[in-house]
DNA sequence: GGCTATAGTTCTAAAATAGAACTGTCAAAC
DNA sequence: GTTTGACAGTTCTATTTTAGAACTATAGCC
């Protein structure tokens, strides 16, 4: 497959796995959402290559979900923060780490606990339909062939 | 790093990391929601290497998100099936097609569209607070170690 | 001048992937 | 009874990616 142009394919999983579909990224979008944001703090919390990180953090900030911000003049030292695109990540991030809490636990417990500001309670994060507000499942879901498709598929 | 013990590490991402980070993982499981469940049918929607789809495919089943039914005795011939596991992975499937609705569109619009059966009414995935019910933003979630982690993080 | 911190780049070896061809089983067609 | 075709893989080589370590560059501090 040519995964450089998998952006454009008509489907938006897809143009999502293009910009996050991979390990590296993933695990480095977790860290800018514990806030972290510099190089070398990524590279030593992840143990990843310098070479590779680099490249990752590059592609993050060409697809607009990172922005590489100066904290300092002389040198020229940069932060990686998230954009509003990025923020947007979030609840594939939660999905994420809700489904690994629930089907890959250890006798140890939840690694990290998260407490909604909001509310003040430990929560978990449930996905519901916009128009309803309830659950949703896989198999209550039909889908129709959009605009950006006009070939029926599923 | 270490990919083959990923999922053993005390952080429920890189658990699930281990598991659908990466970008055929992803889109097999795509097809599954979509309803295709034969090695030749992933194939050609895909075009996927057959060397590569029968290892992701193994993968999946080892983990428990595929369960490998058979639907003819001779030849032996076997459906891949989500498990109740795969299912689950529904939240983060719909996270990122929402997302690249959302900030990877094209003049053309959706490529899907999701109806709600239980409503009838064409949808968007939100992710909401299991406790107070109001939608989630990263900025109004604090982060606490859990048992699985007593050191601090974030 | 020598040491440290930060943010990268460059190099080679090892691993993963692409692309195509091949294997084996069976049913149906000729 | 031989050929064709569908299905579900496996095997092979060439290319691409990644790992791991060393190197570069800028500047502050002693």
């Amino acid at each position: 497959m040519k995964w450089d142009t998998l952006d454009e394919e008509p489907c938006s999983l897809s143009r999502t796995v293009a910009v996050v579909g991979d390990r590296w990224t993933l695990l480095i979008l977790r860290e800018c959402f514990l806030r972290v944001r510099r190089f070398e703090a990524f590279q030593s919390s992840l143990q990843i290559t310098r070479h590779l990180l680099s490249e990752r953090l590059k592609k993050l900030v060409r697809f607009g979900i990172l922005r590489r911000v100066p904290y300092s003049e002389a040198p020229k030292r940069y932060e990686y923060i998230l954009t509003q695109k990025g923020l947007d990540l979030y609840p594939i991030i939660m999905a994420m780490v809700h489904w690994g809490d629930t089907h890959m636990g250890d006798e140890r417990g939840r690694p990290l606990l998260h407490e909604h500001k909001t509310c003040g309670k430990l929560f978990d994060p449930v996905m519901v339909c916009s128009e309803c507000g309830e659950v949703l499942h896989a198999k209550q879901v039909h889908v129709h062939a959009g605009p950006g498709r006009e070939e029926a598929v599923g």
